[in-house]
DNA sequence: ACTTTTATTGCAATCGTTTGCGTTGACGAT
DNA sequence: ATCGTCAACGCAAACGATTGCAATAAAAGT
């Protein structure tokens, strides 16, 4: 802030009138004559007077400002679903803040209690992959405090969430991989502490039954980092000593998916003829990449619009959370491409 | 901010001291017995005191906020930007609140008006491509606003910016072609707009004149969204119509390069054999598609992390403006991958 | 000429915190 | 008995805007 900026007193010094009927002019109040009105704005125009905003946030006690709390940014589904939130929320003339965990469970709590400090009017929560303990989000929500939780959402009491049909993406790209010929399937799975990665390993499982395939439990292998590194060294590993050799892939993320792509090139194993693969969050890459690369695209920046159209509606009382019950559950959709078809 | 947070005021009444006291308490200030002290962390713990940052900010005159303005969130480079401003700025007690103005100057302009309402203590800004005029930053510099530019910098006077060096980042890409044995090189250049788009292109054309290749102006052509879409498009018609047929292509980002690489292949066009492909930026995929992409590696973490630095030490005047003089220029990487490697 | 209405504006409190200055009482020194 | 010193704390204004409740004067009604 600028020292020097004017004021709504400035204004009244300027006109010899009180800042109350200045405050009022500016609104249009009824009650004020318009030649004084219009003097105002004149005034106001002339000094370039911009409402403290913060001032207003004291007084009214709401600050028009959300919090999103985000595991990282350089990841294209949350930039996406950041991309819907600052939409929405800008539309409806709210600021965003912004912090991202990197993971960490403190910093989680505490950029939680500096959002909190300043007062935000709602949190919109994707939580961080150490978290496994909710008590900082109970105590906000028992005091009817708005969160929205999205993607990664937790089970608790009385939490709004807005998700992806986890389950249903995961079902469908496993049974692709069957309609395509693929029985000896196998899934690399995210980090066990997220309901998502639970879900889709889920969606596999169930997906393999009701297919009467076989499910053998050694092709069922943890990647809980989801990085293409990750990725590469499991399905190495995979390739090299496992007990049952796959032909098939599907993991829970992109990344891993093309690391377990490159692991397959690195050995001579042709994809889609040798092994097929099917990945999860639809990345810009997977079009660009050889072959390209079938994956389950998320709706991201509508969970962000989603989310954030359900956490305005919270604050501005025009959405009773008692009325929530079920998460919100949006559908994915499977792009098929040349990975996994034979 | 939820009604019924514990204020200093509600931790004077339950001791019946004054505000002053309960202030001065919790600060550790000198003059106030250890005793006081004691008992006023203990309530304001059991309170569950939480200071009011808004109370502060308006009393202070600092709202310990800064305001991003971005071109857009789902772009590799850029979020990797944030992530580095992020980082300083929560290490340093700094609020971050984001705006994005997908490209639009309009919304540049209401961006930075709400975020002076909201009493940010600085901007850091990466304009948009559609800015072409500078008053509204030339305004702010003029009353002292600390500011500071990122990547996409204004030659407007005084303004600070932290830039990456896209002439020599160019300048090495073509050299790295031409060392290859490419000669008839062709360029895909950014927005005009943008001063980045006119120092790759001279850095191109400077390796060229200086390795004495001659320089083709057909093969020197527009691609101002930077997709990849446009990316093949204008890749196609080059090399269907192009009066010269050229033998590489170095497009100013990573997205057209990679358009030109799928129109390369659309067309039974061999790269790198063919044509050899560098990029820019180097997002994620370049090491994953294939043949993988050369591209030159902006430090966009790191620009993130500058940028933020100079900007609070700027509002905590650590640093006078004037110090400054010229741009803060991060040193490009090559990175060579298969794409131009014969 | 009186009261009543109406239009227009001002006063002062409020939001939560900080801070310069004043107050109070205890104590020792003269 | 008087004074100065010091520790410990309270008063009240300030930050900028909003708002319920007067207050004032002019216009209207009787």
């Amino acid at each position: 802030m600028k020292i020097g900026q004017a004021t709504i007193k400035d204004i009244a010094r300027e006109l010899n009138i009180s800042s109350s009927t200045v405050s009022r002019a500016l609104k249009d109040y009824p009650g004020i004559s318009d030649e004084t009105k219009r003097k105002v704005k004149e005034v106001a125009e002339k000094l370039n007077y911009r409402p403290n905003a913060i001032a207003l946030s004291l007084r009214k006690s709401r600050s028009f400002t959300i919090g999103v709390i985000i595991p990282e940014v350089v990841h294209f589904f949350f930039s996406t679903v950041i991309s819907g939130i600052e939409e929405v929320a800008s539309s409806r003339g709210y600021n965003v803040i912004l912090s991202q965990t990197n993971e960490s469970f403190a910093r989680e709590k505490s950029s939680i209690d500096t959002m909190l400090s300043n007062q935000i009017d709602g949190f919109l929560v994707s939580f961080s992959k150490e978290t496994t303990e909710f008590d900082h989000f109970s105590k906000l929500l028992d005091q009817s405090y708005p969160i929205v939780f999205f993607d990664r959402v937790p089970n608790i009491p009385n939490a709004i969430s807005v998700m992806v049909d986890d389950y249903q993406g995961a079902y469908k790209a496993t049974s692709h991989l069957i309609s395509q010929g693929y029985t000896k399937i196998s899934h690399l799975v995210g980090p066990p502490t997220l309901a998502i990665s639970r879900e889709r390993e889920r969606g596999y499982r169930d997906s393999l039954a009701n297919h009467g395939i076989q499910i053998y439990p050694e092709l069922i292998i943890e990647c809980a980092y989801g990085t293409s590194d990750e990725g590469f060294k499991v399905t190495e590993a995979l390739l090299k000593n496992g007990k049952t050799f796959p032909d098939a892939i599907f993991a829970n993320n992109d990344m891993a998916a093309v690391g377990a792509m490159l692991a397959c090139r690195s050995m001579g194993i042709k994809v889609p003829d040798d092994i097929g693969i099917v990945g999860f969050s639809n990345w810009q890459f997977c079009s660009m990449i050889e072959p390209s690369l079938t994956s389950v695209s998320q709706p991201g920046f509508k969970i962000g619009e989603t989310a954030t159209q359900m956490l305005l509606d919270m604050i501005e009382k025009k959405l009773d959370p008692d009325s929530i019950t079920a998460p919100i559950v949006l559908e994915t959709e499977l792009l098929v491409r040349k990975s996994s078809v034979k």
